[in-house]
DNA sequence: TATATTATCGAACACTCGTTCGAAATTGTT
DNA sequence: AACAATTTCGAACGAGTGTTCGATAATATA
């Protein structure tokens, strides 16, 4: 059966994309060599190009599946949901619980967004496009339900990505609230932020849990 | 007089430093090379090191200088106005007024914070925490005063930082509302998001501008 | 067991990088 | 004009980079 051997090819390339996300992660793309993903997979150097064909498509293959699977899941998620405000809070959810569990990967992609080019760059964003489009419609369709003013879409769209995606600067999963407190805190801060205090915002957000307000306000480290 | 002779030397090491603050924006600091920023000032490349003693170098000179107009600039803002509200919104307009209208600095601060090590990083990072500490002080405030529950103080100053530091991802100065624009939304989304509509944000914020709604709305493009 | 396929490796190549150094040119000072 | 200080430069060095290639080992197939 070629089901087996195709197998363990796959289980061997996920294995190398999370090792090389991880260093990624940690000391960037560019100062990242092959000589220290042979080191830390404990595979050869030329070893390593039996899984992607250059340095560039290994940022492509953890790129293009890390995003995948977030814009998969969300679009599953929201499937057969039909106020936007149920739906946006869905993807904020679904958006900090990947990140959260998948931090590496999504520091990679958010800060190595850059780091790529031609193709594979064109390949990822077309990805990165559509889910943004998803997430702005969801704020424009708030916007007009609600009749919101003074507040442009195009801003809160991305200040919400920008809350989102800063979060591998400063979260520490020992230290801060856990991912379902995060997704409470930062779906209430932008949705009453964004509605300015004129919707039923006092609905309880579906993981609910209890305040952590008494948590580490005096830990200011970053 | 030395004064002179000096005021040359700035004068030229003030110009390297923007030069190369524009690529290292453009291109990242990994990939940029000494060659690329001899040939942008239009310098040898071993002349370029009377002004630097190591690339790592340059890169702190950039973020020092950058960070200490911020917190310099800021802290005179602030002096002499008591009110925590009115103090948070008069660093975010001095945050993002600084971050427009010096864009390459700070990416280069945003983006490249871990590309510096050993002590440069560390003087670096000190000021950073003092900033961060002013602003998570002020929430903390605020949070106390108008009695805010269910938001974790250090979950809401990193996203108010998230917000704000995003920007050099998406904000296109042609495209996008101008600076006190930018001020106005991110001001009124995060105040209004924080206080949860329980708080006077009816008040008019400083830098009074119309409604920047009507534009953009349907231009998604990252 | 013999054979074909998959997976791994050592060694090397061509290239770019940051940095140095002594000399030359420019500028400022008497 | 003569001298001193400041500023610039060409050429080179040593180290590290991504990638290739032919051979070898391991695994699956018959």
């Amino acid at each position: 059966m070629p089901g087996e051997s195709q197998s363990r090819y796959d289980q061997k390339l996920v294995y190398v994309l999370k090792t090389s996300a991880a260093i990624f992660a940690e000391k960037g793309y560019h100062p990242t060599s092959i000589r220290d993903i042979a080191r830390a997979t404990g595979m050869s150097l030329s070893g390593l190009y039996y899984y992607f064909s250059s340095k560039e498509e290994l940022l492509f293959l953890i790129q293009d599946y890390c995003f995948g699977t977030v814009l998969e899941e969300s679009r599953r998620l929201l499937a057969g949901v039909d106020d936007p405000v149920r739906r946006l809070k869905l993807l904020i959810e679904n958006h900090l619980n990947y990140f959260v569990n998948n931090m590496n990967e999504m520091k990679v992609l958010s800060h190595e967004a850059n780091s790529i080019s031609g193709d594979l760059f064109r390949k990822v964003n077309n990805k990165k496009r559509q889910y943004v489009d998803l997430a702005m419609g969801l704020v424009s369709e708030i916007a007009r339900e609600h009749k919101v003013e003074g507040v442009d879409v195009r801003v809160a769209t991305f200040s919400l990505f920008g809350m989102m995606n800063w979060i591998y600067n400063w979260y520490n999963p020992r230290k801060d609230v856990d991912a379902a407190g995060l997704s409470q805190n930062i779906t209430a801060l932008f949705l009453s932020g964004f509605l300015g205090g004129k919707a039923p915002q006092a609905e309880k957000i579906e993981t609910g849990r209890e305040s952590h307000l008494d948590r580490n306000v005096s830990v200011w480290q970053q």
